[in-house]
DNA sequence: CGTGAAACGTACTAGCC
DNA sequence: GGCTAGTACGTTTCACG
């Protein structure tokens, strides 16, 4: 993984409709060893996938709460099903394991403040927990699925 | 927007690779119209943009931060200089304005702690914040770019 | 909204330098 | 890695019911 292949994925993560002749153009190559670093980059897993993202405001998931939960000290089995419980939901769209105070992080996205009334409803109904905080985002100033490629290694 | 908009959106937020034959298929209609609803969708700004997305681990991107914020109090100028800076950073993928005990959340994405240190240094370095605390993610147990759609009127 | 077909572009393959 | 050329496939447009 170089320079180029690096150039590539900056363009693919900001808009993966581009024809790769275009991509070859723009990090100064052919078409055809381009055509062969994208598969590549996509046998290996470091693309995962390409998706459509929605317009959030268009789609009525315009409030964004973030849930911290704390839980009881449970089980492994407990925990997993808590887990599987949690990601179910497609109201989480993201979900994570905290270090610290919190044991719990959910990004939830639903139309108002009645909608998330009711997700909760449905969740603390399911599971029991310790301790839920809910907060709510007024503003999305940024989001962005494109991750900062700096980091990765100058020649891998 | 009907029920046949809402499975098209739900294909391509999953796969947006996906043929419009195959979509067609998969809803019930032929290629035609169903392609027909795809440009409207994308017109409509519904479908925001196509992207790739690349595996975390892959491109070292391994930990996930999230830094609550509390400003002092400041004109709105300062406000937007603050959001400006922020946004710049490619580490900060996520930016809210919230309600409540914080002002601004942050997801910082980042290979490892010292990297994160780094970061924050170069952070503080940009804008004098009041109160900065971070708190780190051990494991993301779910991340999806997928938006709920069952909250969408029946038509609209 | 459906069908079928034509026209075009792009992806993909292959062969060679 | 570069090139050229050919095939296959998908998108896009059109005519028509």
């Amino acid at each position: 993984m170089d320079r180029l292949d690096r150039k590539i994925l900056r363009l693919l993560q900001e808009d993966s409709t581009i024809a790769v002749a275009d991509i070859a153009k723009k990090v100064g190559l052919s078409t055809t060893p381009c055509w062969r670093r994208i598969q590549k980059l996509e046998e290996e897993g470091v693309i995962d996938r390409r998706v459509a993202i929605l317009n959030p405001e268009k789609v009525n998931a315009r409030v964004t709460v973030f849930v911290s939960i704390r839980t009881n000290s449970h089980s492994t089995e407990w925990l997993r099903r808590f887990a599987e419980v949690i990601v179910q939901f497609p109201e989480v769209v993201e979900f994570y394991r905290m270090s610290g105070d919190v044991d719990y992080l959910l990004r939830v996205v639903v139309p108002d403040i009645p909608a998330y009334d009711a997700f909760y409803k449905r969740l603390i109904e399911k599971i029991e927990i310790r301790d839920v905080s809910s907060t709510f985002a007024m503003e999305q100033i940024k989001f962005t699925t494109e991750m900062p490629l700096d980091y990765l290694p100058v020649d891998k």
